[in-house]
DNA sequence: AGTCCTAATTACGAAAAATGCAGAATAATA
DNA sequence: TATTATTCTGCATTTTTCGTAATTAGGACT
């Protein structure tokens, strides 16, 4: 999987402003032809460089309750922990950290009895799990996708 | 701003699928018309309900550090930080939370020197903030956008 | 029921974009 | 320089989007 030059960075960079953006316009702003775009954005792709998405705000579809929350795990079992809470579709995040938690996730419900049976019910199953640490988010103040620096 | 009805939820949920998927594909799933999917998907953009965005694999774009990062406040100076933190563009949510943390963050750089900096330079040259934890991510089990439950 | 009003849906032609490929240009290697 | 592989361009075809007008559906009210 070859390397992204100027060109693929630069297409990232427009894309990531908007993912509606067409080849052609695309094209238009980079000086080159359609189909140059299109091999590029098909080839980064096929790479898992980047997906075309929505994002949704949780809010606005009735997901009130937004939390991240940290979890200790005994020696050797946090991999099947992290497998364990793919499944839930609540949860959107699941990384393995160093520092003070283990494992880290975000995860959105509908209102709290769901994240109190989430935590109390479908967390305290699962083997291993030492301690568990929930955030509850007051307020948000930026969820944005446009991290390449120009 | 109206509610969603289940029409709105089942688009939704097609294009939390594939962000790709054209008014007239949508439109033969729900056997309506490519008007009724343009007019609905445009006043939910409108109503800020969701957006056409991409998803970069921060690996793959040269962002190999990936952190959580925790942060205690001093009384009444919690807003402030969290609109300094917006600025910088290594840094990708923030938001106020209830729990250890105050504020938590997620950020993206190049490498742990861009890291320590921020953490040793842009952290610490910001006023009220009592203490930081610093989680950096060993690696991801999940990051999805498809947060529909049907 | 019937009328009025509003919002949602459909229909359809025109414009734009995506797609599939062939051929030209470019770069890389021997 | 010749050769090969890769990238880029150009163009015809198909598909999608877009603008808009006509139609339909659903209330609210008499």
């Amino acid at each position: 999987m070859g390397k992204l030059d100027e060109m693929d960075m630069e297409i990232l960079g427009f894309l990531q402003e908007n993912g509606k953006r067409s080849y052609t316009e695309i094209a238009k702003l980079l000086k080159v032809s359609e189909g140059t775009i299109r091999t590029r954005i098909n080839r980064m792709l096929k790479d898992g460089v980047f997906e075309f998405i929505i994002h949704m705000d949780p809010n606005k579809i009735g997901l009130n309750v937004q939390v991240i929350i940290g979890i200790s795990t005994k020696l050797g079992q946090q991999e099947q922990i992290a497998r364990t809470l793919n499944q839930f579709q609540e949860v959107r995040f699941v990384g393995a950290f160093s520092g003070r938690h283990d494992l880290i996730l975000q995860a959105y419900f509908k209102n709290n009895d769901d994240l109190v049976d989430f935590v109390n019910k479908d967390l305290a199953k699962m083997d291993g799990i030492i301690s568990v640490d929930v955030s509850i988010e007051l307020k948000q103040y930026k969820d944005c996708f446009s991290y390449i620096i120009e």
